[in-house]
DNA sequence: TCGTCCGGCTGAAACGTGTCAAGGTTAGCC
DNA sequence: GGCTAACCTTGACACGTTTCAGCCGGACGA
């Protein structure tokens, strides 16, 4: 039943030419007189010849795929990555080996060991911990590595980011504005550099405000998805109605879809008893009970830039600059903050 | 820069035995003896010897690879379903190939011929089309090929899927009884089989309710997203308010949150001036703006159970029976389909 | 003592492709 | 007609594994 696994030998005799020559036409068409092209061309479409990517892998010494590592594939920011990066890549008939390391750093290791058996070109990776071990020996043997959603602080490694500390800004500026004192800060798990930065945005913001530390209260979540969300709410509305926060600021949609989820559950209002921001305004943001005010990020844009990066580095190897390329974000205001509080 | 490039030659020099003994104690550990075992990890582990997948692969034919195809990367169903994918093969040291078709037959062709030429073990597809031609092809180059969310007519061919027919006689049935007469339904491109038996299921449910095909009207959408969902229900208010649907029927959640925000936009209340039942349930059908009723399946186990069937049919190719899974769907009713009308 | 068996190991032959030096043909030119 | 150059094509080798027939040496039985 498996077919008779034709291979460019079997081509060749069928054209009646040499195994060489066929490999030109697949690879230098142009350098083979037209006459014997179109031979072979027509004995491979007799034969249904499929070329064998892993031989071709072994001679070139690389694949023509990449790895794609992301922290939660269940997220809707990371599949608009994915699809950004997919746009970039299929145009140049690359492979993507999607990862999913779940913001665990064994799983991560494991695609990342495996990623190398494959001798990927290169890896794009959210990674889960910060300065990463791994990472710099897979550069060393030559893999090529982008931090994607992630700034770099190596000078030879490119990176595609937003400013998230910008992003953590304007949220908090918002809610300040609004007149919040007691701001709740929901993320976690606190290992990711996103998280910290936003928070770290946000407590800048509220100095610039006149405002200290105090009063923006953190609330840990063991993983960024809706359920966490919906735990952390349950914890913020277990503190009594006095010193409950007015406004809940989220690393992630999914964790202020939680949390929205849940204060709805409980009666709260929002926005009037609490306000919410999100993060990466999600299609689904905009859908949610309470339309969600988010800070947003160009998710595909992101992707597709990373992946450019990359071919770019893959192709032009001397001419390559590395770079850390940062986008903004933008502050996309809904239902769920607009309110204006009098501060008490 | 890139390393040395360590091969399975050089683990043996040092380790003082040949590459035989190597690639056994890598294969099949418990046939060397154990001190020359321990010598060569030993040595493996100096030298960061990553072996060559590409040269294994073209050695034993196939590799420890394989792919996904889904119709959009961005809808929730189908990264529910990768996950369950993921989870399977990941245990099996297996790498998956993910690929998009976007609902293409185009890029769902270029997809297939990459992953021909990555020889993959074997291909979990959701295709664009009916009978693929391209798929029987593939099987008889000895790829496995199993069909996700969509049964199998070929007795030689695993499938995984969810009783489309039945679900969309859930839904209807439920708007029937509770007194819907005119109802639409959204969904599309037509030449998604899943589109179809939902409608046609749906059908099934007014017959037996007494009612006729004219109390089903068809708005077809060019595809299943949210912006679709909201061109559909533009159209659906299109019409006079005594011809237009008092309920709406969606082929997917995307859709149907689509139309719920354009509904909402339009001053439509849902449910009371139209109910909405969608399916899927994706995780943000919960969520929604008006929590969204919806037909459930079994997301993550459509994708293991798929995973499970290819990696048994690849490691057990004679006892393997080919099987047609079903699961069943099953209706959740929230705020969006709670009203009774009484019909006119 | 010889023969047999067996666990461990070796060495070489594939797998299907890319590359490259070298060969062959043709046309152009003096 | 011979020389060169341009253009195509050839054939062999290399890439890093797995696999398998076969070798070696020691243990065991007769």
């Amino acid at each position: 039943m498996p077919g008779p696994a034709v291979s460019i030998r079997d081509v060749a005799s069928q054209a009646g030419v040499s195994v060489g020559t066929v490999s030109n036409v697949l690879n230098r068409p142009d350098i083979v007189a037209a006459s014997t092209r179109n031979r072979v061309l027509a004995a491979i479409n007799d034969l249904g010849f499929v070329p064998n990517d892993a031989a071709r892998q072994l001679r070139r010494g690389r694949g023509r795929t990449l790895g794609l590592v992301v922290l939660d594939v269940a997220n809707p920011f990371f599949t608009d990555v994915a699809k950004g990066v997919e746009d970039a890549t299929g145009a140049a008939g690359m492979a993507v080996i999607f990862c999913n390391s779940d913001g665990d750093p064994a799983k991560e290791s494991r695609y990342l060991d495996l990623l190398e058996e494959q001798r990927v070109q290169g890896v794009l990776i959210t990674p889960v911990d910060d300065a990463n071990e791994r990472l710099v020996r897979l550069r060393e043997r030559g893999v090529l590595v982008i931090l994607l959603d992630r700034r770099s602080t190596r000078p030879d490694v490119c990176s595609v980011a937003v400013d998230d500390r910008l992003g953590g800004e304007l949220a908090i500026r918002h809610l300040a504005e609004a007149g919040h004192r007691r701001i709740a800060f929901v993320g976690g798990p606190w290992r990711l550099e996103q998280v910290r930065d936003r928070y770290h945005g946000g407590l800048h913001a509220l100095r610039e405000a006149g405002l200290t530390e105090e009063h923006l209260r953190r609330f840990e979540t063991p993983s960024p998805t809706v359920a966490a969300g919906r735990d952390a709410a349950s914890r913020i509305l277990g503190l009594p109605r006095s010193a409950r926060a007015t406004a809940v600021f989220c690393a992630n949609d999914l964790l202020a879809l939680g949390v929205l989820q849940e204060l709805t559950r409980q009666q709260v209002r929002v926005p009037e008893d609490i306000a919410l921001v999100g993060y990466d305004d999600i299609d689904f943001a905009a859908a949610a009970a309470v339309p969600l005010s988010s800070v947003r990020q160009p998710r595909q844009r992101l992707g597709q830039t990373a992946a450019l990066l990359m071919l770019d580095e893959s192709n032009n190897p001397d001419g390559h600059r590395h770079q850390q390329v940062i986008f903004e974000p933008e502050l996309v205001v809904r239902e769920s903050s607009q309110f204006t509080r009098t501060p008490n």
